[in-house]
Formats: C-alpha cells, structure tokens, sequence
DNA sequence: TCTGGGGTCCTAGGACCC
DNA sequence: TCTGGGGTCCTAGGACCC
C-alpha cells in the first residue's frame, strides 16, 4: 500500500486528498513530541520522511493552521484501530484474487498467482487487483509482478505511488542490474556501506560478484544476496502464519534514571503484552526484556519455562527480575517480550476437536491440555506461585 | 538522521547429552 | 585423564524489515 497510514486518514477525511499528511506515533494533536509514521508523498516532497522527528518535520512542513500561507501539511495521530480495519478490507480482496496470500505486514502481502493468470495478461491481471481495492476500498497501492518474490518486492517499489510493474521471467536480469544494491530486500544501511566498500554499488554488481567472497564476508546471507541478485529466489509463497514473538515497548522521554519508574512501566508493558497473547490464544515458554541504554544500546535477557502458560502474574515476575541487572542504569526505552509461543487453537486442531461442538473450549482449558504435565497450573494464585519460585534460578 | 514500535531471521558460544 | 563426533537447547546480540 503506499503511504498507507496517511491513505487511511484520507479515507474517512476525504477534505485531506491531495493535501499535504504527516501521521505521528507519539504524537498528539498541538504537540511537537513523537516521530513520523507516514508521509504523504507530497509532504515527503519537501523532505518529511517516516522516522523523522516530528519536531524536524514541523520545520520543514509547519501545520496548516499555523502557516496558511506558505507549505503546510496535516498532522494526524497514528490510530491503529482504523488502519487495520481498513488493512481488513484490502486483505479480504487480495486473498479473493489469489490462492496464497502471505501478510507481510498491515500494509503489504505477497500473492501467489500462477494458477490465476500467465504471464502475457499478468498486466491486466496486476491492474484489477489495484482497481478492486482502489474501487472497494479507496486507498491506492503498488503492485509488482515477477516470477520470484524479491523481484516482486523490488518491482512493487519501482514506481510508487500507485505502480504497476510487471517483470517477466526474460527480463528480470535487466530489470535487476541497475538497481541500486541498498533497494535489495536484505540490505540495510551496514551491508549496503560494506558492499560499496567492496565497489558493489548495484543488484547487477551484486549479482557479478564472487559468491564465495561474498559468503565470506556476509555468511549465508551474502551467498542469499547474491542469489536475489541474480533473480534466483525460490522461495515459495507461504501462508502467513502464527506469529513467533509478541512485544510491547516504550521509550522514555531522554534517559531516566529511576528505576522505580523503570519498573512501574515494565509492569505496564508485561500485563499488555500477556494480554495481547492471550486475546491471540497464545501461550508462551520464554519471557524476556529489552533494556535501551544511551548512548542506544540494546540489552536483551530472557527466561525459559519449563513449558508453555498463559500467566500474566509471571510475566510481570520473570520481567521484573530480569530487570534488576539494570537498576543502576540509565535507560531510554524498556520493552517486554513473549517468545517460544504455542497456540491454543492449534493444539485443539491437532488433538481433534477438543471443543466438541467446535464452539471452543475455554482458554483455560485449552491451556490445561496444552500444558499436559509441564508443572504450571494454568490458573490458581497459590500454583503460580509454586512453579514461580521454581522457575526463578 | 541520534533513535518509535513491533516484528523476523541468523550467528555464536555455552551447557548438556549420547 | 584426555578427549571424538554429532546433536539439541538456550541466551544474547546484530541486521534487517515495515
């Protein structure tokens, strides 16, 4: 999707079409705190970027009311409630339209079509799906067709916004070559400055390379690199899956020193993320920490359990205790994660219909089962405590 | 560019097992 | 007492993606 945020602000304002738009997580209205999630791309045309402060945003791009003369944009608070309600709908069409549909994110998926289409009407094909979401929907997006998923990605990116790039097998070593080598899925800011050291400055460069050099260099990502370099990518298009990690985190406003606050908002954070996993069905085996040090260190530390639970009492524990290490640190940003997750209803599948009827068991029983003989109780405050105390050190 | 939130995958070392 | 070969699981960190 592009810009999809700021298309969804439009979407229910329609006043904000063709007008400058700056979606700001952290942001509230009047204020200057928080970064930028989206941009428009007419506000990106005077150089608002996403992950740019809003502060530094505002001076390139001050608000419509304060300046109504010169450029200005619009300024909106990210509301994740409505983007994904509208990401639903797009999602609803794309797996109408294909058989396998792989969520990247809430704004992006990859479709396998091979057997909906051929190559000599894959244009048509690629259009409908941006007219059936544009029409349905009313938001616009990108769409790249290729015979292998990193080209598609890079092709979907070639012409934003509202691109339609198709690559055909034959062409797909002439639409790499001069592709700039950072526009590479896999490629970030510290690969992409060791390749140029290496005078890879393009996918065609990338691709001519010596893979063993490469490998080298990078370890299976670079002999991974070279191959998407080369267009040979046979991944194939999975469904997307259960996820393998929840988390929330948060930052503090500058480095805080106190640890109690430290805490209190690890406590917040734990009880929101043992929430979100258990709204999912999710158990989970390993409970862990995230600790942001300046100058920006990240310090990470986790437990396993014995076996999966759903324990909210113990996230905060375990979270809590691994904090400790850092009490006499100064610390930016603090975040709680769940990992080692197992689903409920998967277990149910596979056991064959636990629920009966299929109306689901509980959770709580879904838990009991999938905890089997592990030595957490699922419920109860005096066995939390028990496996508690057996599980800390 | 000094830094927001939520993820994924890979690597490396250590403990432990047969 | 020293030490082969193969494997698993766990933790921590790093790079990357949207």
């Amino acid at each position: 999707m592009d810009c999809f945020y700021a298309s969804c602000e439009r979407k229910r304002e329609p006043a904000l079409r063709g007008e400058p738009v700056v979606v700001g997580m952290g942001y509230e209205a009047g204020e200057t705190v928080g970064a930028v999630a989206t941009a428009s791309y007419e506000a990106r045309a005077h150089g608002v970027e996403s992950a740019q402060a809003i502060s530094t945003a505002l001076d390139r791009l001050p608000r419509r009311a304060d300046d109504p003369d010169g450029p200005s944009a619009h300024y909106r608070p990210v509301d994740l409630d409505h983007y994904e309600t509208v990401a639903a709908d797009v999602k609803a069409i794309l797996h109408d339209l294909a058989d396998t549909v792989r969520e990247v994110s809430i704004d992006e998926a990859y479709l396998d079509v091979t057997e909906r289409t051929a190559w000599d009407v894959a244009e048509g094909f690629a259009r409908h799906v941006r007219q059936r979401i544009a029409r349905e929907v009313g938001v616009p997006a990108s769409v790249g067709v290729a015979p292998d998923m990193s080209t598609a990605k890079i092709a979907s990116d070639h012409d934003k916004p509202d691109g339609l790039v198709v690559v055909p097998p034959d062409e797909v070593e002439a639409f790499l070559a001069p592709i700039d080598v950072a526009d590479v899925h896999g490629v970030g800011p510290v690969r992409a400055r060791e390749l140029r050291e290496m005078g890879i400055e393009t996918a065609g460069d990338l691709a001519a390379a010596d893979p063993y050099e490469l490998t080298d260099r990078f370890g299976e990502r670079g002999r991974e690199l070279h191959e998407r370099a080369l267009g040979r990518d046979d991944r194939p298009v999975e469904p997307t899956g259960d996820p393998k990690s929840l988390s929330r985190e948060s930052a503090f406003d500058g480095a805080i020193d106190d640890h109690a606050r430290v805490r209190e908002q690890a406590l917040t954070l734990a009880d929101a993320v043992s929430d979100r996993a258990r709204r999912r069905d999710a158990l989970y085996r390993t409970i862990g920490v995230k600790v942001v040090t300046p100058p920006y260190d990240v310090h990470t530390r986790a437990r396993s359990l014995p076996g999966p639970v759903d324990e909210p009492d113990l996230v905060r524990d375990v979270a809590d205790d691994l904090l400790a290490e850092f009490a006499d640190e100064r610390v930016r940003k603090v975040g709680v994660r769940v990992s080692n997750l197992s689903f409920t209803a998967d277990e149910q599948a596979k056991l064959g219909g636990f629920g009966g009827d299929g109306t689901a068991a509980s959770s709580e029983d879904a838990n009991a089962s999938a905890s089997g003989d592990s030595a957490n109780a699922s419920d109860g405050g005096r066995d939390t405590q028990a496996s508690l105390a057996d599980f800390q050190r």
